[in-house]
DNA sequence: TATGAATGAGTCTTCATTCAT
DNA sequence: GATGAATGAAGACTCATTCAT
């Protein structure tokens, strides 16, 4: 049960600086600084003189890095999704009956979505600012992501679903609800004390909504044993 | 069966023109100048230029009728989410039976949302572009929308649900789900050749999904008659 | 003899400023301005901040009138340049024998060498930073202007020359020559006390220099005669 | 028949390094890498990078050997103009004659700049990039340049010339015509398929260019002698 | 000696806003 | 009321030079 890691079209962003484990250092440095920056004020109006200083380093420095600006918010979108990938491999290879697998995917899709959820927002606000070749590999990704949750889906509804595009339909919708939390964290925060109780319920609405996929066949079912 | 328009804290735009109408008329024509650039690239990459010149004004006049550029985008604002509530007020007031409410109001939604995706992703996507008091009045219609749909959820499930949160909540999913609509369209798109067949089965997942609103009881009865 | 006017691929730059006469006034503001800069420190040096206040002017202002600071040191070029075929068609239009003609047009290409000196050693160091279309344009120019002189060379030696590209070749020494006043200026300034006599000199040498195109049926007529 | 040679005041480029050979060779190797890359883009335009990369020698290794960027276009101007010296030297050693050493030197000085055009073309234009103490000491090595060609200028004109400042001003012009295969070589090779031929004709003018020098007494004598 | 990472002053350019006409 | 020219603060990015290793 090991899941592959597929190729991507990873954008390669050029450094002035040769040794490779300096570079990744002050990237990871780049990436925990355009982070606090960009959640708090967006692409725009962070300054790379303040995306510097939150990496703790100088803006020739940051320069000796990344290319442009445009660079840094694609490496933030590297990173956030390569981890939401692997958070989501690591909950899943601990499970094999398929409805657990299911439900422990969207709990840790849940789980990741609070936990990572200003710079989820982010993402999700700011893909417009992703150059057209970095948002094909961000987007690549995604879909990566997605059918991660086609596949469990797959095996956890089986052969009761004859349309498949049901089952491509309601993977977009799972791996979509979820960042509800981060777009209606106003919302959801006025109305319940603990987010935990939230994530269930979603969790329970997801199961109950991807019944419908089945639904085609059960009803040919009832009318067939009235 | 009216529904009342509540009171909200609409934000106060003051213009240099005395004359109603033509502030009005002025100001129709700057919502729909910025809606053509705002949805083309984005808040800060449109400049106060090209807003004024997609609205056949010129930048002096403009500045006639808003103050900043932060106006602009809170009466585009302030003009869909109008725009989309009257459209679901609308849409329920032909029907009386609570489930076909429900329906009108949820078809009615994703359609609005496929009418005008590129500014409701806009508008998703640059909440963050408004100052506090406009945000603070566009949560607040956003609110109301989603209590609408919470109203009609009551009246659809009634009396089978004892945990009133569980239909916040779900009227908070119902809202919000059909955004996937601008959020995934790349996804769907590839997938799917027709939008309304997409439509109608996010309609069949939610009414599959609220049903976990009624499982406690459900649940309960299940287990009191064995 | 009318000089005809030929046509030139001009560059185009553009403005935001609409009124035509305001764009005129202004861009001779920031030629005369960039020129002083420019002789000066050269273009790279030259900041557009210094240049803006030396055609009294602000940076905002300046960029409504051109778009880059290429721009700028192309209208300079084009501006200097006509200026130089202007001054030297009036020049030879006051005469009619070949050799009074040609003896006023290399007068007046020295003067007016002499009296532009600083932006003429300008435009000869710095047309690298022309970009190409800008290049091309002033290349063009400057064909024309040694075309004049090859039509001058052309009436005043007349038939005694059978191989044409001598010509050519001294219409390039011609209209070149006279640059020395601006290259040489440091050496030349250290021998002579007054440049006219300097001028008288040069004239003096191109009128033997030119005799070299007529050079091969001389010979031949030695021969012929002795 | 020896040249002396003159004593210059060569400015002297510090070194941290004490090693001389290195220092002298580390600094041909600069030289060659700097003009590389200052014949392709200029002084302004090249980095110290660039170069240094060019030389084969990293940032840091360049400036043990040059203190400044300044230094590096100095000892390329001090390169240059001492190898055109020893070439005109060389040149002019093997004959005796007087027409026949200056045409040698005319033709060696028509083939350096042919030959080493890039760089040429290159310090005419960007001398104004020399601070004052190496453009006082390039002048100075320029000026040493014309005084050999005013020497076998006087040899071959001899007693017919009694002006002996039209002699200093030949000499430069003869010193200086020959860089028109630089600055027009894009009108040269439009017109001229072979440049030798070129440079025959550009000698042959030259030749008879500086008859003018000897006008006056011609005059005298024809008008004596009637 | 050689290396190459760090630095920060400096530059071009944009654009929201104002205001005289 | 409408116009559009003027403004200047701000921001992304470069690069000569230094210095610890």
């Amino acid at each position: 049960m090991k899941e592959p890691v597929p190729k991507l079209k990873k954008k390669r962003i050029r450094a002035k600086i040769k040794n490779p484990n300096r570079v990744h250092l002050r990237r990871q440095q780049i990436i925990d600084g355009a982070i606090k920056v960009f959640t708090g004020k967006g692409f725009h109006s962070a300054t790379t003189k303040e995306i510097a200083k939150a990496a703790g380093l100088t803006e020739g420095t940051l320069y000796n890095y990344v290319q442009t600006k445009e660079d840094i918010i694609y490496i933030v979108y590297d990173h956030i999704t390569s981890l939401l990938r692997s958070d989501l491999q690591k909950a899943i290879a601990r499970e094999t009956d398929p409805e657990k697998r299911l439900r422990a995917a969207l709990l840790q899709n849940l789980r990741s979505i609070n936990e990572y959820q200003d710079i989820i927002l982010f993402m999700y606000k700011e893909s417009g600012s992703l150059d057209k070749e970095s948002l094909y590999s961000v987007l690549a990704r995604e879909t990566e992501y997605i059918e991660m949750f086609e596949s469990l889906l797959h095996d956890y509804l089986g052969d009761s679903v004859s349309d498949k595009t049901k089952i491509k339909l309601a993977a977009d919708l799972l791996s979509y609800i979820p960042v509800i939390i981060t777009f209606r964290r106003w919302s959801l925060k006025r109305r319940f004390e603990s987010l935990e109780s939230v994530i269930d319920d979603i969790i329970d609405f997801i199961f109950h909504g991807v019944q419908f996929a089945c639904e085609a066949e059960k009803k040919v079912q009832e009318k067939d044993q009235p």
